[in-house]
DNA sequence: CAGGCAAAAAGTGCATGCACTTGCCTTTGG
DNA sequence: CCAAAGGCAAGTGCATGCACTTTTTGCCTG
């Protein structure tokens, strides 16, 4: 290949790619079923095969991408059953966070994740989804590491980001933010009296909820719309 | 290289090297942060660098092994609180498993889980170890599969398989099948009669009472020996 | 004799090359 | 006109080579 990279490496090339493909799938960029070829992407991202497929090769371990021996690799797809199988895991590992977040978080972690709560209202006034969805995974992740478990903590953050794709379909949504608001409030309160039996329930039916919103959009969403390269 | 490979492949190369790294280390042959020099595997296994790196890279991302940039692999190290947390998850994980399987088994599922479980008694009254080691983790695949979710199923197999190594401390606790025996009857008592909470908290605490075994063990398993190759 | 430095050795990271597999398209015999 | 065969192009899988980084070694100096 010719000489310079373009981009600027912060880690290994190979990481480098792993984050650039990954984060082209969990976000949507890249639909389920698309070929990655590896030349191609080798072209894109100005590097050698090599690296790439050392990438596909992480994604397929991620289960983010489906390799079949001497015939290339694409983007994971996802059945049904099994993307209705992940949001019952994340209920449930939601679940077990805010329990455990009622159980053991700091002092510190309750004021701030309080605060934040209490903070996020004026967002619903205002209607600003794009900073309430920012807020949003802020809240989620607080009660991931409020649970003080690193490997529930874990398992959470990569279902999470495997769900990401199948989530945005809430947006459309109408008072989805101030339902969700609501259903952070009953988490929250239950947080701060200890309660984690209540917490955790609460947490399961939160994502519940955007569980079967998210469901009926992904249900028509199979169109294969190609949008490859620059 | 030369030119002939050892082993027969079922798979790809890179298929193959992950599956005989990773049993190397879930077995404990190798031991946490052992180097794992990529020269010296490609040798041992007669191939050349490229699959032992991609392998090296997949195991890396399941967190087997954990690679610095330039600076080699190193079978992962499992810091206690890790460990601690690792199995406080399969608890959580193996209760959920459980809640499902009582609400959701099959009448052939139950009925095949009942017969083995009451079957196993007798290995029991043998004291046989081994063979009560093999049905064990037969019993508690079923739970896996009983849950009737593949995600959940998923997360909950990797665990365990990442437990696997201090899980083995377990067996040299006195009298621990006639009371592994035990717990699993409680589950077992608790599915058949459609008890999802209850199913729940019995496999939660017959987790909790090996990971109380095993972290004593695991404590004082610090000892760097080395045994890499022939 | 410890500390530090430089050169060599060891080992990693990526690019490239080639053999092989797969999919497709053409051709040919029925 | 169809089906099987064959060949071609595209693409994967692995080996090898080289540049670069880290680690080690051996020597020198204070």
């Amino acid at each position: 290949m010719s000489g310079k990279r373009s981009l600027v490496r912060s880690g290994t090339t190979v990481d480098q790619m792993v984050r650039a493909i990954a984060d082209r799938i969990v976000t949507g960029y890249l639909h389920p079923g698309e070929k990655l070829d590896e030349g191609s992407l080798a072209a894109r991202f100005d590097v050698s095969r090599t690296p790439v497929r050392e990438a596909l090769g992480q994604l397929s371990a991620m289960g983010l991408v489906e390799r079949r021996p001497n015939r290339g690799a694409i983007v994971a797809v996802i059945t049904q059953e099994h993307l209705a199988s992940m949001f019952e895991s994340m209920a449930e590992l939601e679940a077990i966070c805010a329990r455990f977040s009622a159980e053991r978080m700091t002092g510190a972690e309750r004021r701030s994740l309080e605060m934040e709560h209490q903070a996020s209202a004026r967002l619903v006034q205002l209607g600003a989804e794009e900073d309430y969805e920012y807020f949003n995974t802020d809240f989620h992740s607080r009660l991931y590491r409020g649970a003080h478990n690193t490997h529930i903590h874990d398992l959470t953050v990569t279902t999470r980001s495997r769900l990401a794709p199948f989530r945005r379909a809430q947006f459309m949504l109408p008072g989805r933010l101030a339902k969700s608001w609501q259903e952070h409030d009953m988490i929250v309160t239950a947080i701060m009296r200890g309660d984690g039996v209540g917490a955790g329930k609460a947490a399961r039916d939160h994502v519940s909820i955007v569980s079967e919103a998210s469901a009926v959009f992904a249900a028509d969403d199979r169109k294969p719309t190609r949008r490859d390269v620059a």
